[in-house]
DNA sequence: ACAAAAGTGTTGGATTTACACCCATGA
DNA sequence: TCATGGGTGTAAATCCAACACTTTTGT
């Protein structure tokens, strides 16, 4: 057989799924919407939709997430978030098991969004409402009674390693930070993700020193209380060399 | 509109493409096909083909592998080759660009295979012709005449970048070596992928300084010429702690 | 004897960590 | 004045690049 027969190819439907990251008191939390019909009807799932014929995968992405959050993203291809301009969008992996939706074949390719702290989301789709949830509540030891739909377990949890190991050699935690920031908001971000404490003074130092990381925007805040600390808005550099470490648990 | 209507989803094509990467003769290569037919007859390109109804996306890279070389893969469950059974295979990344294949709509997924020196590989499928090609002459600045079909090139960029970085922080250079092999070969394998050059006395004492990486066989072997050198097999661990440094440029 | 590759020892410099200490604000 | 977080200095431990040197084979 010529395996480009047109007419003879099996045919898929291809989706978006996402994992939208970003950190809330302190923890990293992850956007759930609650499923409206079956299956897995009242379920938290992870939001997403179908591609549509003249979209390509990163634009289908960012137009769920619009849809979902109002959230703008910059430019798909550019992989750092330019200043201010909003989130960090990549592709994640793609989940492919042909039993993974009951009710048809059912390719997803999900993709992982890093966001600053953001209003309460405004419910939409096929969803009847949304909700910043801890990643530890969804994928706990115990988390049989909240498990989520399909395998998006499985998607968030490998969304969440991604962000954990990306912003060790990467800038990238500063896509959880709003436009101008401090340093010691930036060392909130990495003990959230990573789960750890940091001792506030080597960190100050390391992301300072790493040229092209932090450039200063000549404010000051004292938001945070205590000593007005200068405020930074991320540099051009996108790889940390040498990278920040991630402590031994 | 549902989203979930199941008679109203856009059809798509879904294929997996293969970025097989090996190191002969000092140099990293990679498998290619020549089409056998338009669109970009005569071109090379990437080894691949439809997902089956039944099958999933590792399952049917695995057996577009066995198609086209006969390499066999241990379970794709397994992130590290089991020491003697063959390739190591992960997913790379999705290609959807609504207008990377002329004919229809096709998302491919593509997956990264690394694999120790192999056969000359035989042809199959739709190709009347297979190679190994350094990556150099597929990707090099002058690229331009033996350009590979469709966005094969890029494909092809991002799975040698992925492999770059990768064996960084992993063990993963092991599944480019035989079952058995030297510190040496070893060492050869990370200056092919890298293309620099590596200090053999430093290497040899990271490599069986970081616990785990290798387990002696007791073996040693003389192939390489010179005083004979110890046997290796792939030991247990995949993360390495510290990570390999590439050099700077 | 010589070349080639394997493997060990040593050293100076860079990096990391732990923590003492001072600074600038709000309450 | 005190609590709070911001920021600098410094010394010990660790890590790493460079290279002198020894070992064991084939020719």
């Amino acid at each position: 057989m010529s395996p480009y027969d047109p007419s003879a190819f099996p045919p898929f439907a291809v989706t978006v799924d996402l994992v939208v990251l970003t950190v809330r008191r302190h923890a990293l939390c992850t956007l759930a919407v609650r499923r409206g019909e079956p299956p897995f009807q009242g379920r938290w799932a992870l939001p997403g939709g179908f591609v549509r014929p003249d979209e390509d995968l990163a634009g289908a992405a960012a137009r769920e997430l619009v849809e979902e959050t109002g959230l703008c993203v910059q430019d798909p291809g550019t992989p750092a978030p330019a200043p201010g301009t909003g989130a960090h969008l990549e592709q994640l992996a793609t989940y492919g098991d042909p039993k993974r939706d009951p009710r048809m074949r059912v390719v997803s390719v999900a993709h992982l969004v890093l966001a600053p702290d953001l209003p309460a989301p405004r419910a939409g789709g096929d969803a009847n409402s949304a909700r910043w949830a801890p990643v530890e509540t969804l994928l706990g030891p115990e988390g049989e009674a909240s498990a989520l739909a399909f395998d998006h377990a499985q998607i968030l949890a490998d969304g969440v390693e991604r962000a954990r190991s990306k912003i060790e050699y990467s800038s990238l935690a500063t896509a959880f930070c709003p436009p101008e920031f401090t340093v010691g908001e930036l060392r909130r971000v990495y003990e959230a993700v990573w789960a750890v404490a940091l001792d506030p003074r080597n960190f100050h130092r390391k992301v300072t020193g790493t040229p092209g990381f932090l450039v200063p925007t000549g404010g000051t805040t004292t938001r945070q209380g205590g000593r007005p600390a200068q405020l930074f808005r991320a540099g051009g550099a996108t790889l940390l060399n040498p990278p920040m470490l991630r402590p031994e648990v």
